[in-house]
DNA sequence: TCGAATCCCTATCAATTTACTAGAGATTCA
DNA sequence: TGAATCTCTAGTAAATTGATAGGGATTCGA
């Protein structure tokens, strides 16, 4: 699996909405301004997520962007998976078949199950519960 | 992980090479045949495996490539990152770093470590015996 | 009801990567 | 010697990536 930069961006752009709670709309520029994506491409992202019904939005002064599910709804695959395509670690195309024969197959069903394994059992919920622990952690040891 | 189709080819050759016992090297223009690769591509990517010391060669008349080390030696890992670098979901460039706390970095290496699990233990070995004994199998079943 | 703020939509683009192809040179062996 | 093979350096068309540009459509507040 590759994770684009767009990928990237849309997962980051995902778990700030979660980590301000529901609440308020955000604006495009707060999100991109918080965790530094260019706005314009970023525009381009949260489009793509809300037609994959992951957010909501509305527009005008005090709109902006926020969760259609609640975190725990939300796997990094499906965010990942609806941003990048599907993600197979070998596409078979027209022009490049392979043999359905193989002796490669198998083992890259493995690799896509081991791959789906972790990203499909991480929800946003999780992330950010992780996240606020290590946060924790980091606060306690300073003050040792 | 993404595995191109040059990387593919590679596996492609060097499981032709391993297929067929130790013995004489084999032409670049046979290897290309059997396995539908482009020759002059497969030159590029044949040359490429020598030099990470995974096959040897001999040129002129009989000349060809043969196996460096025995397939219980050569893992698919080996193979893939020799051709197409370094295996992670995400890079990080110089131009889209990303903080060294990402609430996603533990995430992206658990997704790391279960690929490297499977294709750094899958050995051609492996693959030939696996491949070998699903042709029997099916031999059998035809016989049924 | 006006107008400012925001999301929405389409088009374009430069840089990079991918999957090759071309052609000549260097070795080996018979 | 000369034919067969590997070797090396370029080049290249098509696709993808990571954006940017410039408006248009809504919404809300005053």
């Amino acid at each position: 699996m590759d994770v684009s930069v767009k990928g990237e961006y849309a997962l980051r752009a995902v778990f700030e909405l979660c980590s301000r709670g529901a609440s308020e709309p955000v604006k495009i520029a707060d999100i991109a301004a918080k965790q530094g994506i260019p706005q314009k491409f970023l525009e381009l992202i949260l489009s793509q997520l809300k037609q994959g019904g992951f957010l909501n939005s509305r527009r005008g002064a005090s709109g902006g962007y926020s969760l259609a599910k609640s975190p725990e709804d939300i796997t990094v695959g499906d965010v990942i998976r609806h941003i990048e395509g599907p993600l197979a670690t070998t596409r078979l195309s027209d022009d490049h078949p392979r043999p359905s024969d193989s002796p490669f197959n198998d083992l890259w069903r493995e690799v896509d199950a081991a791959v789906s394994g972790v990203i499909d059992h991480t929800t946003f919920a999780d992330l950010l519960a992780r996240w606020k622990e290590k946060r924790t952690r980091q606060a306690v040891s300073w003050q040792i």
